[in-house]
DNA sequence: ATTCTATGTCGAA
DNA sequence: TCGACCTAGAATA
């Protein structure tokens, strides 16, 4: 689930259950013990995301904590005093809401000079509105490195993961072994806004969803629609593109499957 | 019941 | 380039 719009949602979602409330704080699995216990009793301020970085934020605190999910990490966030299962590394509560924690590879507290100096590692978020395409132009056009390299780069764009570059990508018909510099300043924009509206779209949603309602595959007159969870390329290998039947293609570009239909977007640089 | 796999990132070799 | 991190749903048996 971890892309920007997980981050983006959970913001939201923690904003809205604690923002102005007093919270107990604890980490029952211990490895955030000093943190949450500094944290404990205090009052929210806000939660908010850029790209995959979670950061809340505490009344009487100049320190924020900075969270980040990595692979496995997952917010549960409920009403009431649930039993605490498994390892928490962090869990938030006021009198309503529970927020559990578990997995991050990021859970610590940073100083205001830590937060700016991580921000300015990260490339523009499609997420925080207004963003225009063009604050990522200049690293993209001046780049030799494949465009299905560069959107997984979170210096370069942040909050695309594997799916959303596989999507983004087939969608735009954009072959993704495409230099940087090879890629038109109109292409470049297509695959921005594209981003914005899909991203947006899974803050709303909790979701990704890519698939255009007339792209979608149809088992019965029942079954009308996007289905859950349906890509066009994500994860389909072998099976047939939605658009054209030709077998989606996959291959291990930098520790990470790659997805793509040959016939709709090609893929020259990766043909054997 | 057990094994596999993943929407991520870092640091050592 | 590879292993570590260390969760949970999906896939396999």
């Amino acid at each position: 689930m971890p892309e920007g719009h997980t981050l983006h949602r959970l913001a939201r979602d923690l904003t809205r259950a604690f923002a102005g409330h007093t919270i107990s704080s604890l980490s029952p699995q211990g490895r955030f013990a000093e943190g949450a216990e500094r944290v404990d009793g205090m009052t929210v301020t806000s939660a908010w995301a850029r790209g995959k970085h979670l950061f809340v934020e505490l009344d009487e605190m100049v320190e924020q904590v900075h969270v980040h999910l990595g692979l496995f990490g997952k917010w549960k966030v409920s009403t009431g005093d649930p039993e605490i299962t498994g390892q928490v590394r962090w869990r938030i509560q006021d009198d309503v809401s529970t927020a559990d924690l578990r997995g991050p590879t990021a859970c610590e507290l940073l100083a205001p000079g830590e937060v700016e100096a991580l921000l300015n590692r990260l490339g523009p978020d499609p997420i925080v509105p207004g963003t225009p395409a063009e604050e990522a132009w200049p690293r993209i056009s001046r780049s030799r490195a494949w465009i299905a390299t560069l959107l997984m780069d979170q210096s370069v764009v942040a909050g695309v993961g594997n799916v959303y570059r596989a999507e983004v990508l087939f969608r735009n018909r954009i072959d993704p072994t495409t230099e940087g510099r090879e890629l038109s300043r109109a292409q470049w924009d297509a695959i921005w806004d594209d981003l914005v509206v899909l991203m947006t779209d899974g803050v709303r949603k909790g979701r990704i969803e890519t698939v255009r309602p007339e792209d979608s595959q149809r088992s019965g007159p029942q079954k009308r629609g996007r289905r859950r969870g349906e890509s066009y390329v994500y994860k389909r290998t072998g099976e047939p593109c939605l658009v054209c039947g030709a077998p989606v293609q996959t291959a291990v570009l930098g520790a990470r499957n790659l997805f793509w239909c040959p016939s709709c977007q090609g893929a020259a640089r990766l043909d054997r």
